[in-house]
DNA sequence: TTAGCTGGTATACTCTGTTATACTGGTTAC
DNA sequence: GTAACCAGTATAACAGAGTATACCAGCTAA
């Protein structure tokens, strides 16, 4: 395999290891509400139609687990709860921006039809 | 709203909308593979490890009626195919270099350890 | 002539991401 | 006391993305 080669099977690797990690309906759109400031559940949920209690914990749970974010219980009464992001899930702020950019584009070109 | 939710909806909405497009595990790396310079069907398979004959068809349809790339036959011995990226979809160029280059920070990163 | 290339299609199946709906236990407000 | 908020869990079901395997027709090089 020649250099060239090699650098299109390492970029198709890393391209594949980042829809990996970030893949499916959910994980971006949650990863950007919480960088827009919202750490409740509750908020979180709200911030993002369509979602489901369900499928909102459980991304937050492997997104915890994979130490993008942290979750805090303040134990008061009542109790709460805030998730923060993590310097790491920040780290996904060029793609984030990335697919903005682009989404906002589209919705452009849709409308001048 | 205010006018900073009603940019946070904005950008929501434009996030899910790319997500949209080009989620699911293969098309980025077809749009990638092709951005690359290959245009055989096999040529394109060859260079995805992993992908189905299935699946490269069925995403090459779907992105042909989208768009995103061309389909050119030449009816020489033996007939030839050509896939082709149009100008439209070398504006996710961003985002797959954005991807490409998170996914090879995180693999320097686990490699640390 | 037989093996291998090209560009796919056909059929069947699995798997899991996603949805829908209901419910819990504790707290606060009216 | 009852309605509504918080932070979720439980159960079931579904749809479609993705996999596995085989096969086709036409061409070509050994």
């Amino acid at each position: 395999m020649d250099v060239l080669n090699r650098d299109q099977a390492k970029e198709r690797q890393a391209l594949q290891d980042t829809i990996y990690v970030i893949g499916g309906k959910w994980k971006l759109p949650i990863i950007n509400s919480i960088c827009n400031g919202n750490k409740r559940f509750r908020e979180i949920e709200r911030s993002i139609p369509g979602i489901t209690t369900r499928m909102l914990s459980r991304e937050l749970k492997e997104m915890e687990i994979n130490k993008l974010i942290t979750r805090t219980v303040t134990p008061d009464t009542p109790v709460s709860v805030e998730y923060e992001s993590t310097d790491y899930c920040k780290t996904f702020g060029p793609v984030i921006m990335a697919m903005i950019d682009w989404g906002i584009a589209h919705r452009e070109k849709i409308k001048e039809r």
